[in-house]
DNA sequence: CGCCAGGACGCCC
DNA sequence: GGGCGTCATGGC
């Protein structure tokens, strides 16, 4: 990743990215496509942050109206700019199903994404759709001025008063995770630095949480790479393409390449 | 209408 | 410990 700072904001540039692929494909729900005149521009939110990115041309992206501080401070983390994915694709294509989702979709990247705000957004996410997932949260940010609530304020509130989101089952969940997250009971920071088998474990107290939704908590909130979420979509891979179980020598980056595999299946033409 | 969605829980055996 | 019905909601 390279970048230049001009008076429309910073410009990056970067091959290993695909706005579509890395903001629209299921692990961040709060960025929309909001124009498509070259290829694509994306609004969304990160904490407190707001962020217009926009592909200007091939390998290249215009980061809107941010300074150089912000840009290196935030977003060059968030998007997981220091990571070389051209390298790792390299270690992926020695197996042949990657290698084809990897040719697939090459501009997926794992963000680097809020553990709060992913606890909330992976509860809500079960037995659920895209975008319903997405509309539930923007419901949720609607209530609080269009941001994600913070732990402490969330705790105020009751399943019933989380009605207006129509999460259905999920919102007696949302309350519980607010209610432990606020008063400390479970330490997201904390488990994010625990071992992985401990994190999970931490994680499952909250109810609403089993073995999934922990799972994608640990990957997308926490960037641990080898936490590998296992939906139908996955399970479906799993089957069809590694009968004899997910190749070992992957397992410290399982999580990414889950991800390649997820668009990957989830983009086939029907058969 | 029934089926499914980035599942988890409670109850049963 | 594994199997199964249930849990809201909305798109298809």
């Amino acid at each position: 990743m390279d970048y230049k700072i001009t008076d429309a904001g910073i410009i990056v540039s970067e091959d290993d990215l695909d706005l579509d692929e890395t903001l629209d494909c299921g692990q961040a729900f709060r960025w929309r496509k909001i124009a498509s005149d070259y290829e694509c521009t994306y609004q969304g939110r990160f904490l407190n942050d707001d962020l217009v990115v926009s592909q200007v041309k091939k390998g290249e992206f215009l980061f809107h109206d941010i300074s150089e501080a912000d840009f290196l401070g935030k977003w060059k983390d968030y998007f997981d700019f220091d990571t070389d994915y051209s390298e790792l694709k390299k270690s992926f294509s020695e197996d042949e199903t990657l290698s084809r989702a990897c040719s697939f979709a090459g501009g997926i990247r794992l963000l680097r994404q809020d553990s709060w705000e992913c606890l909330i957004s992976f509860i809500i996410s079960q037995n659920n759709n895209i975008p319903r997932i997405k509309g539930i949260i923007d419901r949720l940010c609607g209530m609080y001025g269009g941001r994600f609530p913070e732990a402490g304020e969330l705790s105020e509130e009751t399943p019933d008063n989380l009605a207006p989101l129509r999460s259905g089952f999920r919102a007696k969940y949302i309350c519980d995770a607010a209610a432990k997250t606020a008063s400390g009971v479970t330490d997201l920071a904390g488990i994010a630095a625990m071992p992985i088998e401990e994190a999970r474990t931490e994680l499952k107290k909250i109810s609403g949480v089993g073995p999934k939704v922990a799972e994608c908590v640990l990957l997308f909130g926490m960037y641990r790479t080898e936490a590998f979420p296992v939906d139908v979509w996955i399970k479906r891979v799993l089957s069809e393409y590694y009968p004899g179980g997910f190749p070992e020598y992957l397992k410290e980056n399982a999580g990414i390449a889950q991800q390649y595999l997820f668009h990957y299946i989830r983009n086939l033409p029907e058969k």
